[in-house]
DNA sequence: GCTTGAAATGAACCCTTGTTCAGTTTACCG
DNA sequence: CGGTAAACTGAACAAGGGTTCATTTCAAGC
C-alpha cells in the first residue's frame, strides 16, 4: 500500500504549486525555471515531474483552477432581482474575490500568451463565461431602465478592468482596509453605469 | 567620414526597436530571444549589439520613450479651468492615446517586473508622474464640490485601470468606431466619480 | 526485520540563451 | 579608383533551459 503518515507527496505537490504560482507572478512565467521552483520547494528539479507532465501543464492548471474557483464562488451568490443591488454584489465579489489571491489573478490575465492553442482556448472559454455573467446583469439594468449604457460589452470589459485593477496597488495592511475598498469600487461600478450607490 | 545614402543604420536602428517591441508584447520579454528579434529585422544577432548595449536596455528604453511620450503629449493639453471638463479631456486622451500603441502600452505597464533596479525607478517615477496628473484633476474636482470621491488615490488608479482596458479589446474597424468609444469611456469616467457627463 | 514501492536524487541529455569578436562586406569620401 | 570606416557576418563561448532516467532513500505493511 502507499504510504500514509510521513509520505510527502500529499505536502510537495500542493507546495510547488504555491511556489510556481507566486514565482510565476513575480517574474513571469517564462523567467521561471523548473529549477528555480524545485530549490523553493526544497527538492532537486527532477522530483517536480512526478506532479506535473511539464512546465506548460503547471501553469495552464494553475490557471484553469483559478477561474473555476471564481466561476464556482460567483455561483454560489444570491441573485437580486434589483439590477443595481446585482451590480454592487458583483463588484464587491469581484474585488474581493482578487485582493485575496494577487498572483493567481495576474497569472490569468497575463500569461494567456504563453499558453499552447489548446489550453488557451479552455481557459479563454472560462473568462468568457465569467464576462457573460456581468453583461447578463448589465443588460438586465439597462432593459429595466435603471442603467444608461451605450454598450454592455464595453461596460462589462471597462468595469471588470476597473475592479481588477485593485490588485494593483491594494496590500494587506494598507492605508484602507478591505471593507472600506469594497465599498468605495462598488459605489464606483454603480456611479459609472448611471446608477444611484447602493446605501 | 560616416557614409549617408546607402547606409542602412538609420534604418536598422528603428527597424529593430519596432521588430522588438511588438515581439515583447506579444510573447513577452522573458519569452522573446535576441535571435528571433534579429531574424524577424533580416539581420544576425550579433549585429543587434551595434544598436544597444544589451537586451535589458532595449526593454528599459522603449518603456522610458513611451511614457516621455505620453507625459509630453499630455503637457501638450490646454488646462481647462472645469474640472469635469479636465476630467472628460484626460480621459478621451488616455483612451487615445493608448488605442494607438496598444503594443508599448501594455509592455509598459506588463514588463516592469523584468527591470533591473535602477531602470524600474525611472521608469515607476515617470508612471507616478502621469497618475498624480489624474490626482490632481481629481483633487481640484472634489475641492470645487463637483466630483464626489471618498478617496482620490483609490479613484485615480480605478480610473486608470478602467481607460488602459480599452487596450484588450478594442481594434482598429471593429464594432465600435474609436470616436465613439472615447465618448463612452469619457462618459463612464465623469459617471464614476459624481460628475454627469459633459454635453 | 524484511520487503516493497513511492519519493526523491543527481547526473546526464541536447538545445537555446545573451553576448563577444575577429573577420568580411559594402558604399561613401577624397 | 583606392582607402576607410561603418555595417554586418558567423562562429564561438559559457551558462542555463526543460526533461529523462537509473539509482538511492526510507517509511509502511506484512
Amino acid at each position: 500500500m502507499a504510504r500514509k503518515t510521513g509520505s510527502h507527496s500529499e505536502i510537495t505537490g500542493p507546495r510547488i504549486r504555491a511556489v510556481a504560482e507566486r514565482l510565476f507572478a513575480r517574474h513571469g512565467y517564462a523567467a521561471v525555471s523548473m529549477r528555480q521552483i524545485a530549490a523553493e520547494v526544497g527538492v532537486q528539479a527532477g522530483a517536480l515531474y512526478l506532479y506535473t507532465p511539464d512546465k506548460q501543464s503547471l501553469l495552464a492548471d494553475m490557471m484553469r483552477e483559478h477561474l473555476e474557483g471564481l466561476l464556482a464562488a460567483l455561483a454560489d451568490l444570491p441573485a437580486p432581482p434589483d439590477p443595481a443591488e446585482a451590480l454592487a454584489q458583483f463588484a464587491r465579489f469581484h474585488v474581493d474575490y482578487h485582493i485575496l489571491r494577487p498572483d493567481a489573478v495576474f497569472i490569468a490575465y497575463m500569461e494567456l500568451r504563453n499558453l499552447e492553442p489548446a489550453h488557451f482556448a479552455q481557459v479563454e472559454a472560462l473568462r468568457r463565461r465569467y464576462e457573460d455573467a456581468l453583461e447578463a446583469i448589465l443588460q438586465r439594468g439597462r432593459d429595466m431602465g435603471v442603467f444608461s449604457l451605450p454598450d454592455t460589452k464595453l461596460a462589462t470589459l471597462a468595469l471588470i478592468a476597473m475592479l481588477t485593477g485593485v490588485t494593483n496597488w491594494y496590500r494587506e495592511g494598507g492605508r484602507l482596509g478591505r471593507a472600506e475598498v469594497l465599498g468605495i469600487y462598488a459605489d464606483m461600478a454603480l456611479k459609472a453605469v448611471g446608477a444611484g450607490p447602493k446605501r
